[in-house]
RNA sequence: CGGGAUGUGGCGCAGCUUGGCUAGCGCACCUGCUUUGGGAGCAGGGGGUCGUGAGUUCGAAUCUCACCAUCCCGACCA
């Protein structure tokens, strides 16, 4: 059989590819509606794992889930002037229903704030109510005009945290605990994917924040895609839904908010992250399956060892799926799995139990091994986490050498053509920022000179990370 | 919203210039047999309002007009 390329070459064309991936790998597809996806049972399985993990992680910084309606009446997206500006070309606004035009128009959530706003101002009365700390994981919707699965579609998943607090200070001291507890550790540990922090310039910040933390990482292609996002609300939604409280001294009060999201975005900077010319490649601790018992063929010496096998890893805690459909090809079957990112498939067949052995296939270096049957158990947990970690290196390699330190803003577009550039905030004060607007370019980060997240942009001496972005 | 292209089984396409037998091909799918250690082979089979509507014509996937939709490139966002 002569060996064809399954997928497109992530480095001739890496669209093409990230689209071949979500097909071949089973992950989603369009939905009938423009912009919106279908996502399929492995793709979710994935979303369900990341939801697993940053739901703990959320609840152990004290929060609680709760669950907002998707419809908002109108009025009150109008109440804080800059946020309405920000949504308004992306909201999608319900003006009949049940047989008749409606009073006054619904919206479709496209971020929960207002809603949170009106109902936190009832919640809180006294600074004994406070921090509230609330999350609710909701779909919402923004009208997307190039929209791409997973990283933007018109309708996606998410999770939105909504907090209140008594002075700035806690706001953003959680704000920014979210970004260190919960998302940073989640992306670097579970996803394999090193992560830059910092803050948003003026320009991108949210609609309605005083200030936007974010989560940035590099894809394979050496563009930018942000992952997370945390938000200083200020009072500006405090204020407009009248969220007080009264004080220890008895004085009535106005709250500090916050807010912070990850979304199924972060799939698809997966995908992108770890992928190479055979597909996807999967760290361990996120793979709906860690690992796949291949059966070459019809032998009930085979399906007993595999059945054996499977039993083994599985009382272990690690997830693992047989595959017996013999009536496929063994090159079939072992590409399609490839695709999918499983990191360990272990063939098992008669040649090798003759010797009591099955072969172990690492997805993400390609190397094969014989192992004794009765080192399996022991073997595999070692060899997940070198995995997993072998990921995570590789992408933070990537990060490192194609990020070039730089001070001008020619030196930044030509950076930008591979990875990012760091260069001084300053150099883009005057029009510098705009300039690389025009190619494409914008800041992902401001950091401080040792990495740190700066409190905000007006800090002398910050770096900017500039790159392309999704 | 401005510029370019395309609409033909699930997916990818050919056919259109020059109208004419039953609208083809690859992949996928179904059945059977042989296979099975890197995308198997052979044989048989199912599946189509040719984007929609009108027009020209004895006859339209093909020509004309209108409409609709989608995709690619320029301003926002997790």
């Amino acid at each position: 059989m002569a060996k064809q390329n399954i997928l497109t070459s992530p480095d001739e064309n890496f669209p093409q590819w990230y689209q071949d991936v979500l097909n071949k790998a089973a992950l989603a597809e369009g939905g009938p509606v423009r912009g919106t996806m279908v996502i399929k049972p492995y793709g979710y399985g994935i979303w369900e794992a990341i939801q697993a993990d940053v739901d703990a992680r959320i609840k152990a910084t004290g929060a609680r889930n709760v669950y907002m309606p998707l419809f908002i009446p109108e009025s009150y997206l109008q109440k804080e002037a800059e946020h309405v500006e920000g949504f308004s070309p992306e909201l999608a606004v319900v003006t009949h229903a049940g047989g008749s035009e409606l009073d006054e128009p619904v919206v479709v959530r496209p971020t929960s704030e207002t809603i949170f706003g009106e109902y936190m101002a009832k919640w809180v009365q006294s600074h004994r109510d406070l921090p509230l700390l609330l999350n609710q994981w909701a779909n919402v919707v923004r009208w997307e005009l190039r929209p791409r699965t997973f990283l933007r579609t018109t309708e996606f998943l998410w999770q939105e945290g909504h907090t209140a607090h008594a002075t700035q200070q806690d706001a953003a001291d959680y704000a920014a605990r979210i970004l260190h507890e919960v998302y940073v550790p989640h992306m670097e540990q579970m996803l394999a994917v090193p992560i830059t922090v910092g803050i948003k310039p003026p320009s991108e910040r949210f609609a309605g924040a005083i200030n936007t933390m974010a989560c940035e990482a590099m894809m394979y292609d050496g563009k930018a895609l942000q992952m997370g996002t945390s938000h200083e609300l200020g009072q500006n939604f405090a204020e407009a839904f009248d969220i007080t409280y009264q004080s220890k001294e008895g004085k009535l009060e106005t709250c500090w908010t916050a807010s912070w999201g990850v979304s199924t975005r972060m799939v698809g900077g997966l995908i992108m992250a770890h992928g190479d010319e055979k597909g996807l490649r999967l760290p361990p601790s996120i793979a709906p399956h860690q690992v796949v018992i291949l059966v070459i063929r019809e032998d009930d010496a085979v399906t007993q060892a595999a059945q054996t096998l499977a039993a083994e890893l599985g009382d272990m805690g690690i997830r693992v799926e047989i595959d017996d459909n013999v009536d496929k090809s063994f090159g079939r079957r072992a590409t399609d799995w490839e695709v999918k990112g499983v990191p360990i498939r272990i063939e098992v067949g008669p040649r090798d139990l003759e010797n009591g052995e099955v072969t172990l296939a690492r997805r993400d270096n390609a190397t094969k091994q014989s192992v004794a049957v009765s080192d399996v158990a022991k073997q595999v947990p070692d060899l997940l986490d070198q995995i997993q970690s072998t990921l995570f290196d590789q992408a933070a390699k990537r990060m490192k050498d194609r990020t070039q330190t730089i001070s001008t803003l020619a030196e930044a577009i030509e950076a930008s053509q591979t990875g990012w550039a760091r260069l001084p905030w300053d150099v883009l004060q005057d029009g510098g920022e705009e300039e690389l607007k025009a190619s494409s370019i914008t800041v992902r980060a401001l950091t401080r000179q040792d990495g740190s997240v700066p409190d905000n942009e007006k800090e002398s001496d910050l770096i900017a990370i500039v790159g392309r972005s999704y």
